[in-house]
DNA sequence: CCTTCACTTGACCGACCGGTCAGTAAAGCG
DNA sequence: CGCTTTACTGACCGGTCGGTCAAGTGAAGG
């Protein structure tokens, strides 16, 4: 749409990443991004509207990331594995630039804001739906090919998301982004013992 | 100590959970809690100091929980199973009396805030710690039985916090304390895979 | 050359923030 | 009884919050 648009995007994903929602004020997200506050809010009605916006793009980028790791060559065994290692990606490269480990956006503003907001909790349940979507695809190649039994897809996904999620929150706790993957190894085993 | 000041701790530890640190000001703690201002700060240096022993005595809640159960005559399996039921408890009820899932202070403020303030941090690592205890002696036990393979105790009880975490981060974001649960079944399966 | 309009500026608004303080009330104690 | 300590009151502080607005700026289109 817009470079400056763009700007403040990049910026408040950054920024919320870092201090969460409420902590981050307007104030900062401007000069942060060296636009005036006026920009600001010609392009954004609200500074709620705006988080919309942040949500959705952050998780365009992980649903893009499972999506191509559902459509490559790999075995599903290996897609299965492959799915840590963008959030384990992102937390490394993040620590290596700023010293500390991200966490994910989605589940931070879901624990600072799913009981308040009803736009930001439409996005997150959206946002979700898409990441299930190119896992529940996963989780149905490991069926066909007998490797777990029969189980509802979308219980399945559910569960993986939840795995990572517990990670990204241990990885943030312990500030080690290689505990996004303490449960990628588990994860298998898991699955097989749903019924 | 004084029971202004535990219904201060009390009501900051309900409006904390609902809405976040940050989004709760001093006034409507001292509002909701029916104490004026000055009274808050004649117990409390700031409002970060209430804070921490508002995660302190919540934190201790759930230590002396798990506590109970690995030094109750259950098999070895079910205490790992029991731990899952503490949270999904403290969920149901909170559901059931305000409409939502409370998820879990500790995660909560440890997206929230964790990057930002050092005495809150060094507040939940030591929580943590304190957690890992009972866990790890019931880990002990499934080993000492033969249930599981030799692993190192301290890993092993970060994956179950880590389990228990995520599955509160789900009951969360679908606002259902069952949720909590989707990962207790999974978890024997998954110590056993851990080499 | 002139109009148009998306974009940009930064001063400004009232509300609310965390925190302070001078003073009052009551309880503990010699 | 007087004296000290603890509990409590509520008006008040400077500063920051999210958000507004009147006044430009500048490039594209006719």
């Amino acid at each position: 749409m817009s470079a400056t648009r763009d700007t403040l995007i990049e910026t408040a994903t950054e920024l919320f990443l870092e201090k969460g929602f409420t902590a981050v004020g307007t104030n900062e997200i401007c000069s942060s991004a060296s636009v005036n506050k006026g920009t600001f809010y010609h392009f954004f009605p609200s500074k709620t509207d705006l988080l919309v916006n942040v949500i959705e793009q952050y998780a365009d980028g992980f649903a893009q990331a499972f999506h191509d790791i559902a459509k490559s060559n790999l075995a599903p065994e290996d897609k299965l594995l492959a799915l840590f290692d963008v959030p384990k990606a992102a937390n490394n490269s993040w620590k290596s630039n700023r010293g500390f480990a991200q966490g994910c956006l989605i589940g931070n503003m879901t624990l600072e804001l799913s009981g308040a907001n009803d736009a930001v909790r439409r996005t997150i349940r959206k946002a979700l739906v898409d990441w299930s979507d190119p896992i529940e695809s996963i989780v149905d190649e490991l069926i066909q090919s007998d490797v777990i039994p029969e189980i509802d897809r979308n219980k399945a996904a559910e569960v993986i998301i939840g795995l990572i999620q517990g990670g990204l929150l241990l990885a943030k706790t312990m500030n080690d982004p290689e505990k996004v993957s303490v449960f990628s190894a588990g994860a298998l085993p898991h699955l097989k013992s749903i019924s």
